[in-house]
RNA sequence: GUGGGUAUAGCUUAGUUGGUUAAAGCGCCAGUUUGUGGCACUGGAGACCGUCGGUUCGAAUCCGACUAUCCACC
């Protein structure tokens, strides 16, 4: 069984371990996104540990379509299929749903919609997302649940949030079948609950009470960093924080830049995923302690630097801001690989830093030292 | 040397019967990306239309000469 410790608190700031099946994640954390089984940019699970990685963040709905979840049970699961040992978390499916089927019918069931693929229909309620995420394997499971763009409508929000609340206890009970299953491949399979609600403060503590009692293994927010500005996601966070357990694991979905990690942190989250570091270092972006940087810009056309003279990485220990900006320009494939193998390593190398500094009593200062530089554009 | 074609942004081209601030793609410059439809999206700069002269109220567009370049022939 898992076993989530704090360890530390500073303020709502919170230094914990997460023990699993597949290893023991120190918190807080920074999920690598690998969607399809690979962290886009050509990075494999033999790269994982060169960054810092501790968990990575698989997808349902898209490992379902190809290579069918059917098919990676063969395979013997997700972990021996990728090559990655360590904690992997599947996210439900309930997102993408939201952000790329343009054709959905919802219904208490479930969800029918198009697949992005060729087009086809798919049917994915609480059981089938269960069923899939079991068939993969995965560490943690997220819950089947509505995603809703903000700004969004007061009743719209209380039905689906409803709604989603009676998807859980579905998500729980076939989680629980599923892990009696003698074939099942980890019979230890974590389903975390999510918290939705927009913006609507008593929307989103009610829901938060509502789950909390079902004594998940973990609790997520969601629905956040979906169109509404970013003071009012940190407005929502303080507001749900105190109707979140404890003792248990709290990942904010989906979230963010540095310093919106950095924020969350200081507002009492453990866990964090983000597609940024990688599709921003696919597009030339990368992260430093500085501020963001676009190898793009000519600047950098004579600059033999490394991307981050502050980052001990493997990109910065050996190659120069010319060298990888003439990879972008020229469109060769390094060059993206570079930039996400550095972008990962800083948002991992972030988290350690703000683990080191809960560890020391000094997460005050490193909070007051780092918050205004990390959103920064340089 | 003779005949013919072409000459518009850094590059490749579009410009309708002459009619206001000459258009596009690529390249260049910059910006955007938050539970990932993998090389995306948005914006900007940049051409006195080969040169000189003519016709016309008005020329990238019509005429002439020159220059450059391509093709064919001797």
């Amino acid at each position: 069984m898992s076993k989530f410790t704090l360890i530390k608190r500073c303020g709502c700031a919170r230094r914990g371990t997460f023990e699993t099946v597949h290893g023991t994640v120190q918190t807080p954390a920074f999920m690598n996104v690998a969607t399809c089984g690979a962290i886009k940019g050509a990075v494999s699970a033999l790269d994982l540990k060169e960054i810092k990685c501790q968990v990575q963040l698989c997808n349902t709905y898209h490992l379902h379509l190809r290579p069918g979840d059917e098919n990676v049970k063969k395979l013997g699961g997700i972990h021996k299929f990728t090559r990655w040992d360590g904690p992997i978390l599947t996210d439900s499916g309930g997102f993408q749903v939201f952000s790329l089927a343009k054709l959905r019918n919802i219904k208490e069931e479930g969800v029918t919609f198009a697949s992005h693929i060729d087009g086809h229909k798919i049917f994915m309620g609480p059981e089938e997302s269960m069923r899939i995420q079991s068939n993969l394997g995965s560490t943690i499971a997220m819950a089947f649940d509505e995603c809703i763009e903000n700004p969004a409508e007061y009743n719209y929000t209380k039905n689906s949030c409803d709604r989603t609340y009676r998807w859980l206890v579905r998500c729980k009970n076939e989680m629980n079948r599923l892990n009696s299953l003698e074939d099942t491949i980890n019979r230890e399979q974590l389903l975390f609950g999510i918290n939705q609600g927009s913006t609507y403060k008593d929307l989103r503590i009610e829901h938060m009470r509502q789950i909390s009692e079902l004594d998940l293994p973990g609790y997520a927010i969601g629905g956040l960093a979906v169109g509404e500005s970013t003071e009012s996601m940190y407005d929502i966070i303080e507001t749900v924080e105190p109707f979140m357990p404890t003792e248990k694991p709290r990942y904010l979905m989906g979230v963010g830049t540095p310093a919106n990690i950095l924020e969350s942190v200081h507002r009492g989250i453990d866990i964090f995923d983000c597609v940024m570091p990688s599709r921003n270092a696919r597009h030339a972006h990368v992260f430093t302690w500085e501020g963001c940087r676009n190898m793009l810009n000519s600047k950098y056309a004579l600059d033999e630097s490394p991307i981050d003279p502050k980052c001990d990485c493997p990109v910065c220990r050996s190659f120069t801001r010319a060298y990888i900006r003439h990879l972008f320009k020229s469109g060769e494939m390094l060059g993206m690989r570079l930039a996400v193998l550095h972008n990962l390593y800083f948002y991992n190398n972030l988290t350690e830093k703000i683990r080191e500094s809960l560890d020391n009593d000094t997460f005050q200062q490193f909070y007051k030292e780092n918050v205004e530089n990390l959103g920064k554009r340089i």
